[in-house]
DNA sequence: CCAAAAGTGTTGCTTCTACACCCATGA
DNA sequence: TCATGGGTGTAGAAGCAACACTTTTGG
């Protein structure tokens, strides 16, 4: 949870559901690295995985989906509810009071920020190239940090962004992933290395390519004359059975 | 949600989280049928989930934890979170406001029970066989009914059931499901029946049989002398790794 | 003509499917 | 001894890992 609004920042929250977050993980593809995108909290040290809250009369889908357009700039988001964290101990109203502290507020302990939180997991995947990483208002910045060199996360957000990783991984077999990764067109290659970068292991080429021709749903588009001293590789995109 | 026992019933919800409740699909195996329980509210025609609400300092597997065991009399209970229910469009407050009104209560409007609530869906397997159904205090009873037969449940109960089988079947390749819904010690024909219960189809016996031995995790007992005219199966029980 | 990367062929192993066969049991 | 259900054997098909080979590109 972050990433506020300044309306948003009042005693009681009026307006939205108390003690529930929406934390997403927004995994994007650049430069064979899977990132995510993080808050950083203006004159904090914080740093948060973007989050938000659930409207009075909001689907908790469309919650989701309001908390990862308004960070991508992108409205036609891929979402996947992944995991809710509802340990009494992942409790920590400190780095909020810190933050809010930071930025001249003086919130009570009543404060509806500072109290326990139970926080539904939302992971997204975008196109790295169309999304424009934006901050919430006022509040804080919005970068892509990758996921082997990231700063330390506030409360549980690690083990929130380890989790849906785990997720991803299991879904790799069955749901399509690259079409929402990757742009328009991509080679095999590239395919394969977001794969690879997801699983962590490295994959057999051939047998790469054959598993993902056989899903019937890749076309070939046209050859990719890179200016490498070596064969082009065709151009693949997902059918979308239109 | 549903279940609550009488000192939950006041106005605002003392000591609960609002607005978040938990649903179980309690799932049993009885005379090759997949049941679930339910509850039936006295002096009314509703059926609902077993279900109950977060306290302040509980952990959410806690509170699930404590749902299902309340229901069964059971307390070591295997549980698996599915799915969070989050639309405006679920939110009816009417059966709750009939089940008060009919056992004697005038609950007002702001009344916390008649408030949207997010619902967190559990599953639990249980031995049939060593569970004893059990109604929470006062309101209601509590049953088990066939998956094929079942009455008509109040709000968006019946999709969670079917939310809850689908995740069970996805689960059934690569989490072990039979220790916790069969006996002690069982036969191969009897495993081999959950799942075709379960996935709603036909297993070649050679096959099941091989594949569950090649797992590892069965260990043979003795034989059962059914006092059928046929051969004797093996029992087999789930070696524990002690 | 060479190096590098992409695409395809082939071989052998493992796994699964489908059916056949044998074994034990009590009427 | 027969019907019934449980356990195992096995041939053929399918799938996959591993490696070899061919093709294309620019230096």
């Amino acid at each position: 949870m972050s990433n506020k609004p300044a309306d948003e920042i009042n005693e009681n929250g009026t307006g939205f559901i108390k003690n529930v977050a929406i934390d997403t993980v927004i995994f994007g593809f650049h430069d064979n690295l899977l990132r995510v995108l993080l808050s950083a909290y203006k004159n904090t040290n914080y740093f948060a995985l973007p989050g938000g809250f659930i409207r009075e009369k909001e689907n908790l889908h469309d919650a989701a989906r309001r908390v990862a357009s308004e960070r991508t700039g992108l409205d036609d988001i891929y979402l996947e509810q992944f995991y809710v964290f509802g340990d009494y101990s992942r409790y920590d109203p400190q780095p909020f009071k810190v933050i809010m502290e930071a930025n001249g507020n003086r919130p009570s302990e009543s404060h509806w920020l500072l109290q326990r939180f139970i926080s539904i997991g939302y992971y997204a995947l975008v196109d790295f190239t169309r999304a424009t990483p934006t901050p919430a208002a006022i509040f804080d910045s919005c970068n892509w940090y990758d996921l082997n060199n990231m700063p330390e996360l506030i409360q549980d957000h690690s083990k929130i962004i380890t989790k849906a990783l785990e997720v991803l991984r299991a879904n790799l077999d069955h749901k399509v992933v690259g079409y929402n990764l990757l742009p328009e067109s991509f080679t095999m290659g590239e395919l394969q290395k977001l794969y690879e970068t997801i699983l962590s292991k490295k994959l057999l080429r051939p047998a790469f390519q054959r598993k993902m021709l056989s899903l019937c749903i890749l076309e070939r588009v046209a050859k990719k004359y890179s200016g490498g001293a070596h064969k082009a590789p065709y151009l693949y995109r997902f059918v979308t059975g239109e």
